[in-house]
DNA sequence: GTTGCCGGTCGATTGCGTCCACCGCCGTAC
DNA sequence: GTACGGCGGTGGACGCAATCGACCGGCAAC
């Protein structure tokens, strides 16, 4: 990981779609070179993947809402875990320190879905009482600058 | 927006770097109808970008933290939203429903980084005070199916 | 000094991105 | 019913990118 490896992190966090050949003309390198190298950074972990981001409101999804879980004594954490993991509406999932384990934050359509989530999660085993705030409007989320 | 442009916004929500041609076949059109259609799905702003999913610790961001930020009647909105802007840890901001009006993911190097972040959100005017939750592990974070 | 390795360049081949001309379908006007 | 126009697609062509292999220079070990 030396300083051009950062810069090509840097710049696909930015626009992960630009070309090896432009990537090469960024950091002053020839493009089999930076094929290599971030053949090497997606090898060791540091580069996870690339996705496209996607107006959630474009595909449906209008309603955000961060959930607190609070486990009861009586499940396992993993089995828990396992559960939450089934359900697509959970787009993050964060084990917490404090009262509440889990930390969600889940996208679904309308707030009858959100409903529907909530009652769910309650009544999943492990699952002791939730606490869900609603989002009434996403600033900005993932770095790449705020957007003013 | 019918079922080939939800596939294709699939496609890339899994893999951004996928190409046309790869697209094409897997979608089961031409390369330049796929090249138009996800032209004009950038141009309705249902693609917003791409970017690549950096493993936060391999870049030193050991750290993530989700504080609620509570508002003091003095500030207005969009000054407290432009200094939270200009702080690079602060990764997402949700404008929320509640006492908290800002919910904010943020990730630092250290504790210690963390402490002088929370000073300086309760130093800034329009902030009253603020409540702070530290991530222990992030479970999955974006869609794209949690690890296990 | 010699050897081996790492990481780079260069050149060539294959395949992709992208522009253009053309075509077929469908809705509309008359 | 028929002619027309627009939309969204195909196919071909051309230049550039991806990617492989051969080679090369610098550094470390011995």
């Amino acid at each position: 990981m030396d300083a051009i490896d950062r810069q090509l992190v840097e710049l696909l966090r930015v626009n992960a779609r630009l070309s090896f050949a432009e990537l090469a003309r960024q950091v002053g390198l020839s493009a089999p070179a930076v094929h290599e190298r971030v053949g090497k950074l997606e090898a060791t972990g540091v580069l996870r993947g690339y996705h496209a981001d996607v107006d959630p409101e474009a595909v449906g999804l209008g309603v955000t809402a961060i959930i607190g879980v609070v486990q009861d004594s009586t499940g396992d954490i993993d089995d828990v875990l396992d559960t939450l993991g089934r359900m697509p509406e959970i787009e993050s999932c964060y084990f917490m320190a404090g009262e509440e384990s889990f930390l969600l934050k889940a996208r679904v359509a309308t707030i009858a879905d959100l409903e529907q989530l909530i009652v769910r999660l309650n009544r999943t085993p492990g699952v002791s009482r939730t606490r869900t705030a609603i989002a009434l409007s996403t600033k900005w989320e993932g770095r790449p600058q705020p957007p003013a």
